[in-house]
DNA sequence: ACAATCTTTGACAAGTATGTCAAAGATGGC
DNA sequence: GCCATCTTTGACATACTTGTCAAAGATTGT
């Protein structure tokens, strides 16, 4: 082939989600992007097709981060110090201001889902997928005897949870106030 | 005086509610609102300044009902039910497709928050607001040993817990899901 | 070196949103 | 009836955003 791309990809993307997190979906211009990560809007537009597209490409690298963080984070031979582990780590994950942050699931993918189908798909399989992985680790908590409760809508309550959590975030900026939240969260549930 | 208003605001307040929760902050335009409201944009410039204005008319109007049903609902003399109760009846509004929607106050919030911070000040102190509802209401549950934990920890837990409802409601449109996480939280929890 | 292929670049067109304003229209008090 | 005062209305200017496109620039394989 000829004529390769001279960007990082990898780069402008993890640029992207930073930006959409900060100024939501819509408030982000292709111009902002551009901006940004230095790249010439009309290379996105090459590259990307236009701003759906773009995002989709976003989301979609950020979810599969997000997920395999969680994947390991519940890897702690315990339940509740997984569990733990777990919501201490969305909790870094949202208060430090880099690149990934957690919060980017809930407000602009909320915009950006409302006015693309494709996208809002890609939430809910999102959403299910980490859904699965909590059940998952629940239905493991059961045989271990570490845990008491229902899998199925404990994993629901909890995906609510760490969506609240998100937003909390993004109010109050405070992450004692989180912590207080996924510690209460965690000591009212029938682990053992 | 004279030159008296020809359209009726409350009526108009509660059609932008409907909007601004519909469509987001920024996808709504003046001309969007013009339109649902049958009120010319002009009018709307003259009587609310600016788009920003006009949303913070409504944001308040919206947190003002949704607070006072907050406290009714807690009204109940037994604690659990007393919550059952709120999120029973906060489930309803947010899947009853009605004017005034409980998921007013996550997405569209959010994006306008950002962008104003008037309306960011708002936000917390709204939030803010029902945390103390909530906090009396366990309290008074403290007092009647109906509920033993920590009151302040509690009352944050429970307004994340909302949010992440709303959320939740606005991916999945399904109210089945939404009464699951709330039956499952409250179950959690330590009441007598 | 050349051709093929893709990317970059900047200009362009079209559409959309905001906010302003002056003229016209109502309304209530005097 | 008349005036003062506010509202309504539609036009207007400005600015911004999206998406397209053709020309120029790079890069790889032969």
């Amino acid at each position: 082939m000829a004529g390769i791309r001279k960007f990082n990809e990898e780069k402008v993307l993890d640029i992207a989600i930073e930006v959409f997190s900060r100024k939501g979906f819509n408030a982000t211009t292709m111009l902002d992007l551009a901006k940004e990560t230095g790249v010439q809007r009309g290379s996105l537009y090459n590259a990307y097709k236009n701003k759906e597209v773009l995002f989709f490409k976003v989301f979609s690298r950020y979810t599969e981060n997000f997920l395999i963080l969680v994947e390991n984070e519940l890897q702690h031979p315990d339940a509740k110090k997984a569990f733990t582990q777990l919501f201490n780590t969305i909790e870094k994950r949202l208060c430090s201001d880099q690149q990934e942050r957690g919060c980017f699931s809930t407000r602009s993918i909320m915009e950006a889902a409302q006015q693309c189908p494709d996208i809002h798909l890609c939430l809910t399989q999102f959403l299910d997928g980490l859904e699965t992985i909590i059940k998952n680790r629940l239905e493991q908590a059961i045989e271990d005897e570490h845990f008491m409760g229902d899998v199925q809508s404990t994993a629901r309550y909890l995906v609510a949870l760490t969506r609240g959590i998100a937003v909390i975030e993004r109010v109050y900026h405070d992450n004692t106030r989180i912590s207080e939240i996924s510690t209460t969260a965690l000591a009212y549930m029938p682990f053992k």
